[in-house]
DNA sequence: CTGTTAGCGCTTTCAA
DNA sequence: TTGAAAGCGCTAACAG
């Protein structure tokens, strides 16, 4: 059967407190270091993490709270947060929530039972009266209340280059295309502030915002395209709306970019690899999961975190956007 | 502080056994349930699973390795996995490998130290000295020895259907773009079998299939296509590929699936909902994933398990093969 | 049916 | 520097 540290103190000829010290870089005598090293070795010998958990109460273990891994976005994200909780020697716990609360809350009410030290959560549900701020909860792109730490991408800063960068390709009457839920949520932004720009540069500016969640989005947008013919540059909420938008564009006989460009927002890709699906505002994911982790894992171990951190969105460009001849960067 | 057992029993002026017996569905009397659950509710107790833990040995969680999760079809699987397990009440850890063997042998060691109860395992790299026949684990996949249990989809069946879907849209000069490693996969019967295929079929067959890692596909397939300019079909290792493929022939100046029609392995789309990414050979995702926690909580369980499943490829119609006339399904 | 009790494997005093 | 011993919070066997 397994061996304990029992098995591994009798081997080494030591007591039990040696062989403890030796596994949690307790400085012992050299030999008795060896001993219980050569016992260990040769037992096979692992930590049962619960017997030590039940000691120092803590697991090691963040869960990731999503609506699906199944969407390039969140798996990147998801990526990302794995990749810099292993280097803090934490592992991953993952949920996709299908956005169903009670699934929410059963991870929550893991920290409770010891399962994990904390959570970060993309949610877009009603779960604010269980997020108190003594969990150690960091939100991603949605705001709780005041004491609940949340990272954000600067949506508003993102909706405005949206604008700009469709202006310096001479688009003349652009439009948004999205959708948008009743929980307030930083994502809103990205419209308002795309329409103030697009105005304040002067150009028409139309808005298709449709309540979620939408039916078919794509009939949507070709109604909208016909209502509005002269539309020559498009900015969506999401890079997936692009695609959708692109594909009624290209229904209706017109070109990307030629005819109409198209922008989206998330900065999505397949894989790290590969190239982005569409011109986009990207997110600075890495950066965010590399925060998220940061806060969260400074709260688990008591330390103070500030509550609200905002992530410089920025442009780029994919293949359905116009290429300008004086390329900056 | 956290109310433990001992608080609940107090508090509802009972034995610490009975309070157990309720929070574990054990019959009791009525009326002692209703105090304990009630003092339950008061103190607002959970149970500590590391104390859980270290009685019954079981953690309830899988750990699942990738290479990453940042894929849509490895987040595909992931999804599925997720949801069955979550269905078991069990709960998922998520490893990105990145391949490094290091960090599969990690994740192998907590099986160990009771951290999970068992793996499944997407892994192209050399771990057969870890995986012995006494660990819980199911590779997707890849074949390991006699007595490791693996589940893969039938890609001799795949690679054939490849041919013959090419065959019914009247290509005549077919070729298969791909990779290959040098570990021994399942992968590589899509090759062979699309090739015995399309030869018996009285197609000419051309064949690109490197050795990876590969530095710039697009530019091998360019340079493949030049050579052979009367490709009319063409049947890429994986959907990812079949992009690759798509980009290289418009920018020869022909069209996909006019001139060129193209059909990929995987059944990739980018999210639940989305559309396949290009015309291919679907992986029954979600059956894979079912069947590997299947058998992964069988042995976990310790019951037996057949140690070889082969599951179905389908073809799946995108946009990128021409449309048949007597459609079937 | 229920209270008491003995550990599960480990960490951490406390003496030695 | 170290061994012995006392729990951590829970489950399960046992005796009532």
């Amino acid at each position: 059967m397994k061996a304990t540290m029992k098995d591994v103190a009798k081997l080494a000829g030591v007591g039990l407190g040696s062989v403890s010290r030796v596994i949690n870089n307790v400085p012992v005598k050299e030999s008795t270091a060896a001993k219980v090293k050569a016992a260990i070795k040769e037992l096979n010998y692992e930590a049962d993490i619960y017997a030590r958990g039940l000691k120092t109460n803590k697991t090691y273990t963040v869960a990731l709270i999503l609506p699906t891994i199944w969407h390039p976005f969140f798996a990147e994200f998801a990526y990302y947060v794995e990749t810099e909780l292993e280097e803090r020697n934490y592992k991953l716990l993952l949920c996709n929530s299908d956005g169903r609360p009670e699934k929410e809350y059963e991870y929550i009410q893991m920290v409770r039972q010891n399962k994990v030290d904390g959570i970060i959560g993309i949610t877009y549900s009603d779960i604010d009266q269980y997020i108190s701020s003594s969990l150690p909860f960091v939100s991603i792109d949605r705001y709780f209340t005041e004491d609940v730490i949340y990272v954000t991408t600067d949506n508003v800063e993102g909706g405005r280059l949206a604008a700009r960068e469709l202006f310096k390709r001479g688009a003349k009457h652009v439009a948004f295309v999205g959708g948008h839920q009743e929980t307030p949520n930083e994502t809103k932004n990205r419209r308002k502030c795309f329409q103030l720009e697009a105005e304040r540069l002067g150009l028409e500016c139309e808005v298709l915002d449709l309540l979620e969640p939408i039916e078919d989005l794509q009939s949507d947008i070709e109604k909208f395209l016909l209502e509005y013919p002269t539309i020559d540059g498009i900015f969506t909420i999401t890079d997936l709306a692009a695609l959708d938008a692109i594909h009624v564009i290209n229904k209706l006989g017109k070109k990307v970019p030629e005819d109409i460009q198209v922008i989206g927002f998330d900065g999505l890709k397949m894989t790290k690899e590969a190239q982005y699906v569409v011109s986009t505002i990207a997110q600075p994911v890495e950066d965010m999961a590399r925060t998220a982790v940061s806060l969260l894992l400074n709260v688990v171990e008591g330390k103070e975190a500030p509550s609200r951190t905002v992530l410089p969105a920025a442009f780029k460009e994919g293949a359905t956007t116009k290429k300008l001849e004086n390329r900056e960067e």
